[in-house]
DNA sequence: AATGAATGAGCATTCATTCAT
DNA sequence: TATGAATGAATGCTCATTCAT
């Protein structure tokens, strides 16, 4: 069909200008046209791309995702191991999450407007996320480094998750409270509790 | 005296109308002709009542957070005391928010959309509740059956709300694995880690 | 529900803008916005008496097909008897139509654009016309003035409505060769051959 | 030479590429993109051909009006004299335009699309089949096998022409009522009556 | 000669808000 | 106080047409 070259181009252009609109004003208040001019094309040619405006919605939170989960990637020691490595792996998302906010709230805030069929593909990624967490704390559990059942590990998992999103959806009271490495180490304390010391480099 | 209380009765009306749309469709997709038919009066009225839509969002989150707050007082068990009292006042709010769970996701989702001089008086109900579960937790603390610094205390309070709120926006995943009881327990075990067992009545 | 009154109004003045936009330059051509205007309201007001475009088309066709109706009841001679009766009818009908030949040409020309569902009740008031026709064809027979089978009944109603339509769509050819008077003539003549000599006044 | 071939190829595809979908869907609703990808080509390259997609439309009937003649042509019996040719000839009209009822169809619902210089010539060819007809008409009038005067031969030959065509446009009630053949000899007796008995054979 | 990406005017429809009764 | 008809700006989306490659 169409040049993949182009559209993966026309696509970002796409999510970028939609990202910084839909940050600025959210989804329902940003206007087609808008999401256009911002990406530096015409309506028409929007179009071209999308069949939707909710499309533009799933495509960004899609985005978003990869985003976090490739930044996420990145900074993971996987040298590292046991306990150490889990606090090193909430210290990186709590990190990651800071440095995209913004993205993440719009996530937040938005999600419910995705076209119905998509919503399980968003909730998906979630999970892909949740589930590299438990597999982190199910390697310190079999190795002696935790004592955790089934039930809490999965339960853990959750909690750190949202540990790093309540940093954003919380921000006007947490953020007043607590500086990131502070808020980073005061959650690890809370979630590993027990366990372990602060660590110290975050 | 009269017209006080008529337009409370309106009201009343309103925001019963309204959350039960919100929940349906969301705030952006209901309309105030919606809004007026289902509160059983006609838009003319409607608008004698608010000065814009946005408003009937403020009301309908600021009723939402009265009645969280009202059931949770009525719950709190005052007699109590120490982490006892704690562990209580944590399975009270978690029961109260699974009870009011569609009303709770309207204010998640919606919050951003209040009118802007609205925003800060919903968050300051929510801090509200934060200072309540602070006060207990602090009185823990004062009792000796909690060892926590003043920052992990304001921590831990945040930690508490947003356990119980997760339980709804993260019902997808969350009440796939547990009961509400189970998830009460568990909260609180890793809440209130190295403190206690879990409680047996919820 | 709506003032039935106001509804009747509003519904005029749109039929009568439609009619005549129609005429001018056909359904697909005609805007709402347009429609609207003709009527003498705004297009917000339109929307509050159909709810679609479409419908618009309908409401127009069915009005046309009662006018044309209407008038040809108030001409048909129901004090006359036999073939003559039924060359009275011929000539009031092509009398009829030629008054109406815009509209009539509207209906011909947009019908297929009308609403899928709208289509069936359409046809059933052409079909109505012609069994009007019909019966009067048939009491001719009955009393002895012609002499037809049941299937040439029925064929020669369809010939006599497709007569006084073709003096509208194919006006640019029949219109240039007879008046409106000879052009009735000739084919009561051609219809009913063999029967009677033409009718005089028309 | 090439070239010629070329444009008469390209417009051949483009004619029964458009011919289907207005068939299926009728002019306004088709789209160019549509049109050029049923034909097999670009729509770039359709505009290579064309200047807008009115002179599809034009092509389209012109197309037709030359595929109903030559069919016509083709089943004249040119041996054949005086009345009985007329007969036959009638039948062959009814029999090509039968063959070709949605295609007759289109004409009959679109021609009022065409571009304004584009009219004259469709119903010019509409006149010339008429004139045909007219023609064998007047042989049957020369050979004194039929009584008619200019007028009424001039009539007899349109209305010979929308007999025809109302087996298309009238199809919901006639089509129901007769098959082919029971029409035709319908339709010859009534329009030539007095003059002969239905033929046989179609 | 062929392509198809880009364009943007144009369209049907919606809906918050007003105001005469 | 209550009503609901009227308004029209705003919005998502389409599609005929162009033009650089």
């Amino acid at each position: 069909m169409k040049d993949q070259q182009l559209i993966k181009k026309r696509r970002e252009q796409m999510i970028k200008g939609a990202v910084s609109l839909f940050i600025e004003k959210g989804f329902h208040r940003t206007t087609t046209r808008e999401i256009a001019k911002q990406s530096g094309f015409s309506i028409g040619t929007l179009y071209e791309y999308i069949g939707s405006k909710e499309d533009v919605l799933y495509l960004v939170c899609d985005a978003i995702y990869e985003e976090v989960s490739d930044r996420l990637r990145q900074q993971l020691d996987t040298k590292g191991s046991g306990v150490e490595r889990l606090k090193k792996a909430i210290a990186a998302l709590f990190h990651v999450i800071d440095e995209m906010q913004e993205e993440v709230l719009v996530m937040y805030q938005e999600a419910k407007s995705l076209p119905k069929e998509a919503l399980p593909y968003v909730l998906q990624k979630e999970m892909d996320m949740t589930e590299l967490m438990e597999r982190i704390i199910q390697e310190c559990v079999d190795g002696g480094g935790l004592e955790l059942e089934e039930q809490e590990i999965k339960l853990l998992a959750h909690n750190i998750l949202v540990s790093a999103h309540m940093w954003t959806f919380r921000r006007w009271a947490i953020q007043k409270l607590y500086t990131l490495e502070e808020y980073t180490n005061l959650q690890i304390k809370q979630l590993l509790k027990g366990v372990t010391e602060p660590i110290k480099e975050v």
